[in-house]
DNA sequence: ATACCTGCAAAGTCTTTGCCTTAGG
DNA sequence: CCTAAGGCAAAGACTTTGCAGGTAT
């Protein structure tokens, strides 16, 4: 553990502000996700150099659950872990809103604003058969209450 | 199976174009997936009373498949099944740019256009601490290669 | 000293596959 | 008929948890 960059060492307090112990897998966890600089895998972070002779899975896995619930770390990606479909109908493209707290999904009315910036990333990218997703998140109003 | 749309005769027709058997468990999958008009997952088909009594779970899986492979169907989320995890970073909202092949994620350096209709979202649905997440997919240039 | 953290191993949950039977075209 | 589709049950893949011992504060 040398050379933590003045980043981590911000998140380092948030994360000792919230109440989590400075551990060493907590620094080095928080240090690679930095670095990364892009979302991770429980295993991608489990079989990281970094990580892979300092810790137990259930160790990175309990760490991200426990900064996700601080807030300092997000989850990706739709309500718990299951793959949800849709029908692909040509000319209607459909943006969701999701409640993270019950996982409910509902379609948005709303124009979406994204395609001209598809257009751009494919031509800057070489990317083909591009398509987006754009989620929404938040808590619905029933689960505010209660 | 009476009372078929005629959106869901529309579908029928492609998936026989594509070389998929009418039978009854496409039908009522079809159905089932155009009337609810928003993502499901495998579970809430297997369960939907349409299909419950009608078919297998793993017959529900096989068509999915079958109907995501002819383009019919989308399933939604991030590479694989796995959770995806990443640093929230106060003033600096990632979008990303995903390939369906390799599943390797980029940050999108552009700048995100969506953050009006989030605030609209908000105040006409009632949502709290709300965010989004955006993701383009499409095949990358190495993989559109191989 | 105490409450939090960790490792190990086992249990869960949802997805995926093998194999044989059934049925669409 | 011939080949795709379905049922059943078992195997996989990733996640999550219980418990006993270790460690930051």
């Amino acid at each position: 553990m040398q050379n933590l960059s003045v980043n981590t060492e911000e998140i380092l307090k948030k994360c000792k502000d919230s109440g989590l112990r400075r551990t060493n897998a907590l620094q080095v966890l928080v240090q690679t996700l930095l670095e990364t600089n892009s979302p991770m895998t429980l295993a991608e972070l489990t079989e990281h150099a970094s990580l892979a002779e300092l810790c137990d899975r259930a160790t990175v896995f309990r760490l991200l659950q426990r900064l996700t619930d601080k807030g300092i770390v997000r989850r990706l990606g739709l309500h718990e872990r299951a793959a949800y479909f849709t029908l692909l109908l040509p000319g209607r493209h459909q943006d969701f809103l999701i409640c993270k707290s019950c996982g409910d999904i509902k379609p948005i009315k709303a124009a979406c604003p994204v395609h001209n910036l598809e257009k751009e990333i494919a031509s800057s990218t070489g990317y083909t058969n591009l398509y987006h997703e754009l989620e929404f998140f938040g808590t619905c109003p029933q689960c505010a209450t209660a």
